[in-house]
DNA sequence: GTGAGTGCAAACGATTTGCACGGTG
DNA sequence: CACCGTGCAAATCGTTTGCACTCAC
């Protein structure tokens, strides 16, 4: 359980930042385990947080940086959480997310309709890459109080 | 043509403030015609410059509560644009945003299909106030070059 | 007259930048 | 061994906060 030693980049992680066409990197591959390990989404600064209580310090600029890799690489994901904040999570199938407006909690919203509505409508102007639905509301644990 | 006067505000104007619950200040007023004569998304600061140019000049602080009352109010909608850029616009019927990468344009996209996807999905973690489907890619300005 | 809204300055948090060093390919 | 990525510090951006003053109601 002690793959954390310094130098040591796991083979697989190695792996998937190569697929991705990245270089593989310790903090690199320090940050993606880490995301595979939590799930969820995270911010740049939470990282840090993270990396901290693991005992690895990362500078915020690097982080920042990483993240930016792995997102450009298609690793990571980007979940606007509004007011600037910036959440990352590992890519997976497309979902959706549900915004408290309450606790700023970010929750994931599996899809059912699999078609994303207006996607090839001739209103949008431009080539869509991608497309995200937000739902802003209040969940249930605030709803309750 | 110059209704610009100070302590001027137009009776319509005011009306509309009053309408939606909030006093008839010249600042509100002041930024409730000029979305009204631009039309788009605009952001806080970009008001302040817009402000600047037509000779009223506004403390950033100033814009940013105004605009927060007219949202509160309904009559400004909110557009986040990623990165901690947050647009406001003229309150009219539901609609998307279309978001280039490239050049950072928010264009609307008026959705043909009139509901929204999985509102009522129970996967949904809360009471929805409100969902926004926003569309990322290039643009036809940023496609072509 | 009273309190909401404004104006101003300064603080704030998240993110970005510039440059020298080090490790990956 | 060339170059990308990192580490570090400082700058920057958008936004918020605190407080005295003013104006709409």
């Amino acid at each position: 359980m002690d793959a954390e030693r310094a130098g040591n980049v796991a083979q697989d992680t190695a792996t998937a930042l190569r697929e991705a066409g990245l270089r593989a990197t310790r903090p690199r591959a320090l940050i993606l385990e880490l995301f595979r390990e939590m799930r969820g989404h995270h911010s740049a600064d939470g990282l840090v947080a993270q990396l901290n209580e693991r005992g690895h310090r990362l500078p915020r600029a690097s982080v920042y940086g990483v993240v930016e890799a792995l997102t450009r690489g298609g690793l990571l994901s980007i979940a606007h959480a509004g007011s600037g904040r910036t959440l990352y999570e590992l890519t997976t199938v497309p979902h959706s997310h549900f915004l408290c407006v309450t606790c700023g909690e970010l929750t994931d919203v599996v899809c059912t309709s699999s078609s994303i509505p207006c996607a090839d409508d001739t209103s949008v102007p431009g080539r869509v890459l991608e497309a995200q639905v937000i739902f802003r509301g209040i969940c249930r644990d605030c709803d309750e109080t």
